[in-house]
RNA sequence: GGACAGGUGGCAGAGCGGUCGAAUGCGCUGGUUUCGAAAACCAGUGUACCCUCCCGGGUACCGUGGGUUCGAAUCCCACCCUGUCCGCCA
């Protein structure tokens, strides 16, 4: 949620940064919402306060015994009555300008390069080099199933499209990733939460998913609670209505789970194998930071992500996403790319973003600034990593010519000592 | 799922329908005292929005949402959550 007072202060900044995202907001139209709801309030405040005095005279008057009680309720009475339609009046203007306001994404950082969609975002760092071959080297959807550790065909029997199984060392191998990646990060400082993956409509309200991406999200049929799309949302909205204290600060989350996304209009656009599914594996970082720091977090927590992918020794790269390409709620983001043999193409297998105080505004996470008032903090998250995809680029990069897979060094305490995935007999 | 009990300020815990944003205690902050500390004493100590040049003023918030009333923390209804017991269950 944008910052109303900063709107009004500066509405030409923020049709500027709605524009750099394509986004043709009335701003005037806004301004004269807003100016409306201050004018209802301020309205249906000065009648309620004229109603309390006459209430508490009465409440004297009653005491005191007095023959004019009856005509001062009446007159209460009508006062009453004017307050109660100009309170109405102002609640509903306040409903609609929230509703509304709900629906305007954040504001790019101005280091974000002006663009139009990922044709325009900016590559900032390349690590390595694509993996040479003696043979021609094959797709995931291919080699996984072949080495019996990916299973397609089964998944659709038990969900339909858009799923997978891992089976056997496929399975093991995603287990290694995600506690290598939570080893590491508790490491660095994190502190592990599990959490649930099934939340209310106002947790994915305070981080961004609703009310306008509703038709992404799975949602339960008796129960108001929906299936988490990224840990980011229960990691997150922990700390919604609090005010932390500023000395915890930057707080550091981090957590494994399944994500639950429905892709709908996704379809058929690089969707083979393990490459988008509806439920997946990852490991998410949040940071909870101040204003002052959040952009300098924000490379640190980069620098978490890539280390994983350098130790896998994984070709890839890390890129800004230009203004039209950034999500609704982040300010600024940088993908992590994975190189992908078996298809020539980069995958993303994390997106690190600063929210600014977006997020906090909407879930209403603060802490004590150094004046001891309340403040929004600063919210951050990427992923540590996804699974599947850095499955894939795994499989495809380490694959030998005999169909074997090489399981990376740094891997191999995590799989029993286990250094290479041959095919194997399968039931 | 059923039966009880309960949800009040950072915590604990009062609160006859009117002067309650809310007693009291603890905690916290500042001060006095002290060589210093403790103790004691004094003062202060919620959040949001609105109006105002300042001083200051107004409104809302006692789980949530409705209702009754001139007036609700206090009465009524619904819901949510917590605790205990029962049932069911990994």
């Amino acid at each position: 949620m944008i910052d109303l007072a900063a709107f009004r202060a500066d509405p030409e900044a923020f049709r500027r940064a709605w524009t750099a995202r394509g986004l043709a907001i009335d701003v005037e139209a806004l301004l004269a919402e807003d100016a409306r709801v201050r004018a209802l309030k301020h309205r249906a405040e000065t009648l309620k306060a004229e109603l309390n005095a006459a209430s508490r005279a009465i409440g004297a008057a009653a005491r005191a015994g007095g023959a004019a009680l009856e005509e001062a309720k009446a007159r209460a009475r009508a006062l009453g009555d004017q307050q109660k339609a100009a309170d109405d009046e102002r609640a509903a203007a306040e409903r609609a300008l929230h509703e509304r306001l709900l629906y305007l994404p954040n504001p790019c950082l101005p280091e974000v390069p002006l663009g139009k969609d990922s044709a325009d975002n900016r590559v900032v760092g390349v690590w390595g080099e694509p993996p040479r071959f003696a043979f021609a080297p094959r797709p995931h959807w291919e080699l996984g199933p072949q080495l019996g550790i990916m299973d397609f065909e089964r998944a659709a029997k038990l969900a339909g499209s858009g799923f997978a199984t891992l089976r056997g060392l496929g399975a093991r191998l995603s287990r290694a990733l995600i506690n290598w990646f939570i080893d590491t990060h508790v490491a660095n400082g994190y502190t592990e939460w599990s959490v649930p993956h099934l939340v209310l409509p106002a947790i994915m309200q305070g981080t961004g998913q609703l009310p306008k991406f509703a038709d992404q999200l799975y949602r339960c049929r008796d129960d108001e609670l929906l299936l988490i799309p990224t840990a980011e949302v229960p990691l997150t909205n922990l700390h919604a209505d609090e005010i932390l204290d500023p000395a915890l600060l930057p707080l550091r989350y981090c957590a494994y789970t399944p994500c639950y996304r429905r892709e709908a209009g996704a379809a058929g656009v690089g969707t083979r194998g393990l490459t988008r599914v509806h439920q997946f594996d990852k490991v998410e970082m949040v940071w909870f930071t101040t204003p002052e720091r959040a952009r300098a977090d924000l490379d640190t927590m980069i620098g978490h992500a890539t280390w994983f992918l350098s130790e896998l020794g994984l070709h890839h790269r890390v890129v800004q996403l230009c203004t039209g390409d950034t999500g609704f709620s982040a300010a600024c983001t940088f993908d992590l790319e994975v190189w992908s043999p078996g298809t020539q193409s980069w995958l993303e297998v994390s997106s690190c973003s600063t929210f600014t105080d977006f997020q906090a505004r909407r879930a209403n996470i603060r802490y004590r600034g150094p004046d001891g008032k309340p403040r929004f903090v600063h919210t951050l998250n990427g992923s540590g990593l996804a699974l599947p995809r850095c499955l894939i680029a795994l499989v495809e990069t380490y694959q030998q010519g005999d169909g074997s897979v090489l399981i990376p060094p740094v891997l191999r305490p995590y799989l029993g000592g286990c250094e290479r995935i041959a095919p194997a007999r399968q039931g």
